[in-house]
DNA sequence: GCGATCTTTGCTCATATGAGCACGGTCATC
DNA sequence: GATGACCGTGCTCATATGAGCAAAGATCGC
């Protein structure tokens, strides 16, 4: 009786999915009543065998994103849909508009927010709408002025996404990484810097990405770290590194000596903060999402379906390991 | 505006279909009137963003058999889905079981069933349920008698599927292909093989497949044929073989010395035929899907989606070269 | 066998949805 | 600047669908 009813629960679903029958027509096409027509359908979808999928690079994925809230304990989360994605390009620049999407939306609207720089937060302020909100002022929360011809684009991001919230940019004038700790001290103490570092700690929401730990990353390609450097920081566990801090699996830094000489926000400030989005897509990148998430980095993720099912994935196991 | 109502109408099917809301629910989340809500939908689905699939074994194309039917002018056309299918044999196992379903629910039911020999055909025969008929008579309509281990196949295909349905089988004693046209003659006019073949050309029904022209053929391995022998019809134009007879893309015979040799019934009865199922799935048949098809050897087609979508093409852009 | 329990079935009623229509605003044309 | 065609909007009404319920049937232990 099983066999025969999941077999008719088919052949309805077909009829009033892909043909577009009423309940009613296909009860007499099968010779069924409607009612039990309507609990086949039922069936069928409780089943699963009726697949909906919506298929937009702007489609987003809200039962993946309530089960990545609750199983990460997460704020919010914001997933967009991976189907038809052709390359690592179409991933990045669907996640980015997801992400100026949700500062577009995001209420109470942030009065400061403070941002770090990348090639994500570059695609983000591009996809931003001009007049996206009104008078947000933004800052740098890890220092970016670049060591190539590279240059502007730490300053630029910033730049155009104050610009077009009509609020504006403080930048924070000083490298990412120095090479000696005496320097590091020297700038931090500068008024200048410490000044922006301090608006930076009061800022009422941040917005970041995060790295993944291999030589494409973009202090390897400012020159502020070797290939080399990097390989060793992996070697000691490194997964990525968020607003310039290389970090381990479980969040923690991985080099204390490094991060000394790095200036911008210390983490523990993002742990703090009561809004802190973070944005990270592609296969690259789960270990460090999966560390930023679990190390409560953030409190809003917006990332792409599949980096979505891994960390649920993970953290279903390690929360219940049945 | 009418890109914020695509974006709007993204938003709403997410809100539909992923997370059960009703349209009036959508309309006060959205801030719509829940009108405005029903027309996103409807046009979400007719942009064709809502993609809606039936995952199963046993689901088939509704919207696809029609666009076969239509396009290819056939009398019926079951297409059965190819969504989680594996490997080849799961296609070939899901086609038979479509091919068996459809006999089984066949009206008028045929007195005689006229059916050829192979892979498929016992394939189907397997996944016929006891009892599918009452009454059916089968009867061989090629040669069979094995040359080799692999013996009863042929004759067992009958048995089974004329056993089922409380019928009874007739097979032709004749091997597939003699090597000399004289014997072929002797055989063909005994009086055993000829009343079969008469039997044959009588049949209120066919039931056949066809063979992809490569070395991996039944044909080839039950010794009537050797690989070169097939490399060499292929060179030819061969595209596959119907009934133990090769035939080009247009449905012609291709060596007309061999098909004399050629024990059965010829492809003009097929053609003659007022029902006549073909049976044939998997990217290697492709060609000879489109022989069979568009040479009118059969008036219903059950086929995987695939082959199908293949066969709607090359025949919509043959009759509209637009 | 026989009754108790659980499932399945066909129903009534409330709700959700789609078709058709009148209104108001927009736009191009004269 | 007036006029008419057109489009998007919000409505009414008919229809389709789902929830809940009582009766019929199946299943089980005894």
């Amino acid at each position: 009786m099983i066999e025969s009813d999941e077999l008719l629960s088919i052949r309805a679903a077909e009829l009033y999915y892909e043909e577009d029958k009423t309940q009613d027509e296909i009860g007499s096409i099968l010779a069924l009543t409607r009612w039990k027509v309507g609990r086949l359908l039922a069936q069928a979808k409780a089943s699963g065998f009726i697949r909906i999928e919506i298929v937009h690079p702007r489609a987003r994925r809200l039962p993946v994103e309530r089960r990545l809230r609750e199983t990460c304990g997460l704020a919010d989360a914001i997933v967009v849909s991976t189907s038809g994605v052709e390359d690592q390009d179409e991933l990045q620049s669907r996640t980015a508009q997801a992400a100026a999407d949700y500062l577009a939306t995001l209420r109470p609207v942030p009065r400061t927010l403070g941002i770090s720089w990348g090639r994500t937060l570059d695609d983000i302020s591009r996809h931003l709408e001009d007049g996206w909100a009104t008078g947000v002022d933004v800052v740098q929360i890890n220092g970016g002025v670049s060591l190539n011809r590279r240059a502007g684009t730490a300053a630029s991001t910033a730049v155009a996404i104050a610009q077009k919230a009509g609020g504006h940019a403080t930048l924070l004038p000083s490298p990412a990484i120095l090479e000696r700790l005496e320097t590091k001290r020297a700038i931090e103490s500068d008024r200048a810097v410490a000044a922006v570092l301090d608006l930076a700690s009061s800022a009422d929401a941040y917005l970041f990405s995060a790295g993944a730990a291999d030589a494409s990353s973009v202090l390897v390609d400012s020159g502020y770290l070797t290939p080399d450097d990097v390989a060793g920081l992996v070697r000691r566990g490194a997964v990525g590194d968020v607003v310039g801090r290389y970090v381990d699996a479980a969040g923690a830094i991985v080099d204390e000596r490094l991060d000394e000489r790095t200036i911008g926000l210390p983490l523990e400030s993002l742990r703090a903060a009561g809004l802190s989005i973070a944005v990270i897509a592609g296969a690259a990148k789960h270990a460090v999402a999966d560390a930023v998430v679990s190390s409560g980095l953030c409190t809003v993720l917006v990332t792409d379906e599949e980096t979505a099912t891994h960390l649920i994935e993970k953290h279903t196991n390690s929360e219940d390991p049945s």
